[in-house]
This record gives structure tokens, C-alpha cells and sequence, in this order.
DNA sequence: TATCTCCAGATTGTCGACAATCCATCCTTG
DNA sequence: CAAGGATGGATTGTCGACAATCTGGAGATA
């Protein structure tokens, strides 16, 4: 279960419980349609009520939890509608992102992708391709891409509610996705473009890029989803209530 | 000012209370900028400190309000860059929106649209071209098409967070916004591609009008900047009681 | 006079206790 | 035995009071 300390000692409870609850849920400590019990909770983080229910407040607006008055609330359910919903508005913002950042960013920035390129390939070949999707916050590729638009609402939105969803796909489907180095070759191919000025093209290979890693991901699942028995769900696959 | 009896009683006292204050901030009853304490807010609207801070960081979570901890929390300024970054993204999500309501949208929504149209254009003529833009909720054109788009990402998207800050623009600008006959036949135009099943042409139109209504929207702006002085300043805005 | 320090008031953050609501179980009743 | 309703426990919603922090101004010192 969760570490019963907060490792970090700053900002108010119910930030630090903010961040907290949504580390354990993006790792799955928090189990997906997990029930959320407010004393449980708070004698674990050993704060109080208000502050905690703070936190969760927040972590509906990142959709993060599903809050139902006088029922409590449960850690969101990400079937694969809702993820496909995911990977389709990513298409759309992130193209929009990677070609303003192609107009906007910075000689410098452009650098700190090509830098980034690099390390991932040595991590892929140190690892044989296995953690290149794990690289996350500052290091993440989609990340800097966002920050270079310029676009403050975009970067919300990006790095903050659509991020951690998409960081919780990926715990999920790790074990899937094994098309690292096509990834690579993809992002070198949006740097370049990027490295160009080349906003159209840029916006083409990232929708593109997206597109092609939900439909990888997707085919996946569903071979997974053949095999295993999967998980208590609910009765149909299909697009509930 | 507020009044202070909530008109209706339902829901949690977060909920209410978080209802009305975006009521009372898109609408300009609470300034932009404006600090909001929490002791005035209370009494008000005669509810604890418990649910009143949770309204308030649901209400962070839609960026109607920026928090600073141990300082407060502030109505958002609506600056020009952030209604800029508003349309640009409302553009990208509309646009998709625009492509799958034209992939997706059943006949019947398809006639509601058709509908709304003709309304609208009642409107239009019955105030002489004043307050279409002010239709809002389930009779707003754009609201329809996300619905139409059944990804649901993109309904809460559009019809919450960024719904509520377009709204707020509109009441800001609604002076300025004399275009309504050019943006109805615009909307035509494009219920004619989702007719037609036109997901291309259909996002293409709908990309256009807002960008177009951005460019209109973003004139009126400097020239109303011109004509005034200037009223927003940054320290000291007049807490008024 | 300008600047620094320190204090008091005000405001935000937090907690514990109480009230309202929901849920599961058991009991009654046909 | 099944169906419906009552009841107790658990959980969520709410409030008032206390602690921590910030803000603004008064006063001292160079």
C-alpha cells in the first residue's frame, strides 16, 4: 500500500496529498475503480478531513477520480473509449503544439530536443528498448514540445490534466508497447521538421506519430484482452450508461 | 453585488456554492482580478470555510480563479494573450469536434442543429442582430456539435472548463461582437457539411469561423484599447464592499 | 529622511466534532 | 419462502474553533 510519509515537506497539506494521491494512482497503488475512503486516507497521510478533501476536489478536475455526492469517490475507470477519446484530443492539441513550437521555439530549445533524442537512444540501447515511453516530466518529449508553443493554456492543459491520464495508459500498457524505436525514429523525424521551421509538416508527423502509437496500442489491448480474462468490468465493452 | 440567497436547493453546498461563483464570475459580478476572501463569501452565502475552499479549487481546476497559497485566491484577468490561446485551442478541439459530430452525429441531431439555426435567425431579426451570440447551454451551436463528436474528452473539454472561459470573453466582448449575420450563415454553412457528411470540409468551416471570429474579436479589441486609457491595474484593484 | 525591525490585525490553513445521508442486514409480513 | 420495510453502522457533508502565515504600518536607528 501507500508509504505512509510524504517525502516532500512543502506547500500545504492538501497539495502535498494532491500530488501524492496522484503519483499512486498514475502507478497503480491505487487500484483503477478503487473505492476512495476519506478516513482511510487521512490517517494514512495522517492529515485532516478538509485538506483531503481538498486534494480530491482536485484530482476530479484532472479526472483523475469520479466523485459522486454522498457515495464517495473512485479512482476513473480508463477503458479503452476513454482512452481512444485520449489519444484523439492529443492529436489534435499536440499537432497544434508541435506546429507552433516549429514557429516559436527557440534555437536553443530545438538543441535541448535534439539532446533529448540522444539520451533516449542511449537508454534504448542500454535497456533493449524497453523503458524509452518511461521518461516522463521535464524529459519527456511531448513536454518540451508543448512548453515550446507558447501557448500557456495549450501547456495546461498538456502538462497538467491530459499528462497524467496519459502517463497512466502508459503504466497500464507498458508491458504492450514495445515500439521504441520506431518512436524514436518518429520523434527525429518531428525535430527535424522543427529544426526546419517546417510548422505543417511538423503537425503532420506528430498527428501522425499519435495516431500510429494508439493504433498500436489499441491492437495490443486487444490481443491482451483475448488471452487474459482481464479484470472485473463492467458487463459490456461497450460505451457505458 | 451577490445576492445572497442561492436559487436553488440541490446538491452539496460545495456544488451550489461552486455553481454560483461561476455564475457571478463569467457574468462580471465579481471582477476580474478581484481578490475573493473568504470570510465575505461565507457569510454570504451563509455556508462554512469547508465547502466554500472546495468550490474554490474545483473552480481553480476550470482556471476561472488562480490560487496563491497562504495569499488567496483572485478572479483570473482575462488578457488578451490568454483569449488569444482560448481561440487557438478552441480551434484545434472544435475543429475535430466538427469532423466526428460529421462522422458520428445521428439524423435527429443533425435536424436539432438545423432547428437551433432557424431560432437563431428568429433571433436575429427579432433584436436586430444583438444577442445571438448570448444563446448558451444546451441552445448554444458549438455545445451541440461537441455533443455530436461522442468523445466524451472532448465534450467535457469543451462544454466545461473551456466553455465557461469563452463565456466569460463573450460577456467581456459582447459590446464589440457586432458580427452575428456573418457567424449564422458560417454556422449554416457548416450544418450543410455535417448534412453532408463532410468531416473535412465540415472541421475546415468550423476552423475558419473561429479563427475568424478571433481575428474580428481581436480588432474590436485594439481599437476599444485605443479609444480608453486602460482600466485594469495591477495592484490595489478596488476590493469594493 | 530612508530603511530596517517588529508587532498587531487580518487572512488562510488545519483539525476535531456533529449532522445528514447512504448502505447492508435483519426482521416482519403476506 | 419472497418481498418490502425498518434499523444500526459506516461514510460523507458541514461547521466552529484554533494554529500558521502573511500584510501593513508604527517606531527606532543610522
Amino acid at each position: 500500500m501507500l508509504a505512509p510519509q510524504a517525502s516532500v515537506e512543502e506547500g500545504t497539506l492538501a497539495d502535498r496529498a494532491s500530488t501524492r494521491l496522484v503519483q499512486a494512482i498514475i502507478t497503480g497503488e491505487l487500484i483503477q475503480g478503487q473505492k476512495l475512503n476519506e478516513a482511510e486516507l487521512t490517517s494514512l497521510f495522517g492529515i485532516g478531513r478538509g485538506p483531503l478533501r481538498e486534494a480530491l476536489r482536485q484530482l476530479e478536475g484532472m479526472r483523475l477520480v469520479r466523485r459522486i455526492p454522498h457515495a464517495g469517490v473512485r479512482v476513473v475507470q480508463l477503458n479503452k473509449d476513454m482512452m481512444a477519446d485520449l489519444y484523439s484530443v492529443r492529436e489534435a492539441l499536440e499537432g497544434m503544439a508541435c506546429r507552433m513550437a516549429a514557429e516559436r521555439m527557440t534555437d536553443e530549445e530545438v538543441n535541448t530536443l535534439l539532446l533529448l533524442l540522444g539520451q533516449h537512444a542511449e537508454q534504448i540501447e542500454a535497456t533493449d528498448g524497453q523503458i524509452y515511453i518511461q521518461s516522463e516530466g521535464d524529459f519527456d518529449f511531448h513536454y518540451q514540445i508543448a512548453l515550446g508553443s507558447r501557448n500557456q493554456m495549450l501547456i495546461d492543459l498538456l502538462a497538467g490534466e491530459l499528462y497524467q491520464l496519459l502517463r497512466m495508459c502508459r503504466y497500464r500498457t507498458s508491458r504492450l508497447a514495445s515500439r521504441t524505436r520506431p518512436a524514436l525514429q518518429q520523434h527525429r523525424q518531428i525535430v527535424e521538421a522543427i529544426a526546419d521551421r517546417d510548422g505543417e509538416l511538423a503537425e503532420m508527423l506528430m498527428r501522425r506519430h499519435i495516431s500510429g502509437a494508439w493504433k498500436s496500442i489499441s491492437e495490443m489491448m486487444d490481443e491482451d484482452h483475448d488471452s487474459k480474462p482481464k479484470l472485473v468490468s463492467r458487463t459490456k465493452t461497450a460505451s457505458g450508461s
